[in-house]
DNA sequence: TTGTAAGCGTTATCAT
DNA sequence: ATGATAACGCTTACAA
């Protein structure tokens, strides 16, 4: 025979780590169920008021405050979303993050994050990771459809971002492509005709639609593309040495379109380097509006999306698709908006009339 | 009288959400006990070879996964962390809670964010935090002392970040002190006597160790420092509004030392706005090394501190910690380097010459 | 209005 | 080597 649960056990070592008192003893304490208890801390009102007031001092006394792991078990859910990301840095991944955390928090439910790194046994983190939440958000290319499948399969909620939905999960992305045909138009309005767009298509649904905008740009200007893709990640070191090697060569571009900030930071760098003037030698244009831009010498040309925005309304989605208020998958694309400044080769503003804020 | 809970429930609605079978779907599949498979799942060498086959293709077969929740219950530990910080965004808050995610799920341990973004529940949400994790990580000035001794009271292994050590928590930092002294004098070799510190000492602990150091190398200088501390947030935007007041003043100094990159920024920022030249008219210097510090016009001389480094350290120190490993606090001071560029009025490196890869 | 007791899905301690 | 079964701390029918 065993103890009895209650009795005598001066100091426990004690499984449950730290952790106070449980709802059995604030009953015991206020001479009521365990129910009643239970009832006390999620809807007051069902309980009588004199029969509250006890349970509720006792709830002071002892410092009770029920186990998130409890309540998770028996209500069968985690009251947790996660986020999964590639290797990030930089500002953009931050700032989708910040943006879902901040609304998910206020609707409650914490954040889990998972960064891939490309690390080998990432897609069974992942996988694990949609087990200990009741949904997921994943950014960009960080596992591949086979994963999402899988995890859809599952019943995990799941919303995608910066990447082409795949059959039964919501996702949200920005309209590349009309950005980038904006963009590629106003660098032909500069003369340019020699372009060269640095950035990985086949590597990221965002850069691949960029750079359908520059050819649908060209296609509609009459020309060709005069250079393939730079291919190119989303770093500044990549993008530096990208440059380097395009700016060698004998027929260079006049223009570089970096796939994003970064990748034109690096550009930019590769230039100076190579003595060119941006934008004089050389145009060159980003993707994000990063807050660095416009104290870039030359400001940073480049298209704004709304990142943080992005982060909240992928948290939007999720919350609907959790609560079970929607069924059917919804996609939604956040506008884009062209920011000229003077890397592409436009006047540089004065002082005074400089871009933003 | 209710059914026996194994019996004909054909389509059961299910409280417990999604979720496949549970180890008792599989015990009966594989004729052996809950208990066996149990074994099975964490030290499979306690279990006949025979036997282990069996409860193998059983879990197999049911795509059998065990429930995080039931295991943490059970286990009484959450396999997870969390990190609270302030408002973030920018580059320092991102950079170190990648290194902290990054370490800690190498160790196998899920990482919880949550940012306070000055809102007014914003303690509740940490204490509730508290409660569902192993352990937790703060950064800077997210709440304050009493909260952190309430945490550590409540027995949640704590590491504070950027931060004054509080009783019972382990804690890491830089050095600011030194770099700072190092800094103001390489401003005093420009010949740089009306030096200004833009930042708020009295609202973040490496702001007030940074003016503290700026305060002594005047002192070791036989100087008393020209102005206040010019009190303004690590925000870019707050720099610029910082820099227009202090450069619209009749006695303007002939430097500025920013308390972070992006202050710098903002400074900058304001004396193009005012039609000053950097660093000729006046210098400027940053904190932290920010990437975007080396594209700036004039390149930003700053001080790096190892960002990722902090992250990761404080997923160590959490760890060590949290396994038991170690009782007594322990505070880690991590170096800082000096980084000298062209806003301080030192030439500007050649393209060759430039400073960083 | 309140109490009883059956889950929720594990782990771990005893027995066998 | 394996099986019973008691925790773990809560929620929620169902009864009273």
């Amino acid at each position: 025979m065993k103890a009895l649960s209650g009795a005598s056990n001066g100091a426990l070592p004690d499984r449950r780590s730290r952790r106070g008192p449980t709802i059995y003893e604030v009953a015991r304490r206020a001479g009521v169920s365990i129910a009643t208890v239970s009832r006390v801390q999620r809807r007051a009102e069902l309980v009588a008021e004199p029969t509250r007031d006890r349970v509720e001092r006792a709830i002071q006394e002892l410092e009770y405050r029920p186990s998130a792991l409890g309540r998770s078990l028996a209500r069968g859910s985690h009251e947790a979303t996660g986020v999964v990301f590639p290797d990030l840095s930089g500002p953009y991944y931050s700032a989708v993050i910040l943006g879902y955390e901040e609304t998910s928090a206020a609707e409650g439910s914490s954040v889990l994050i998972l960064g891939t790194h490309r690390r080998p046994g990432a897609v069974d983190q992942v996988l694990d990771l949609g087990d200990r939440v009741d949904g997921l958000v994943i950014m960009g290319r960080t596992v591949d459809d086979a994963v999402v499948e899988e995890l859809v399969r599952r019943g995990v909620p799941v919303v995608l971002l910066a990447r082409g939905p795949v059959a039964g999960s919501d996702s949200v992305r920005v309209d590349n492509r009309h950005a980038a045909e904006a963009l590629v138009t106003h660098l032909f309005q500069h003369g340019h005709r020699a372009i060269a767009f640095v950035g990985d298509p086949g590597a990221s649904a965002d850069a691949f639609e960029r750079w359908e905008g520059f050819r649908s740009a060209h296609a509609a200007a009459g020309l060709t593309p005069t250079f393939e893709p730079i291919a190119c990640a989303f770093r500044e070191s990549e993008g530096r040495e990208a440059g380097r090697r395009i700016l060698a060569a004998a027929d260079r571009p006049t223009a570089l379109v970096g796939a994003n900030d970064e990748i034109a930071m690096g550009l930019m760098e590769a230039a100076r380097d190579a003595g060119l003037r941006t934008p004089a030698d050389i145009a060159v244009t980003g993707w994000d509006d990063i807050p660095a831009g416009r104290h870039l010498s030359p400001q940073l040309t480049t298209v704004r999306q709304p990142m943080h925005d992005i982060g909240r309304r992928a948290a939007a989605l999720l919350h609907e698709r959790m609560s079970g208020s929607r069924t059917e998958p919804r996609h939604v694309v956040l506008p884009t908006e062209l920011v000229v400044r003077s890397s592409c080769g436009c006047a540089a503003p004065t002082s005074e009339g400089g871009v933003g804020t």
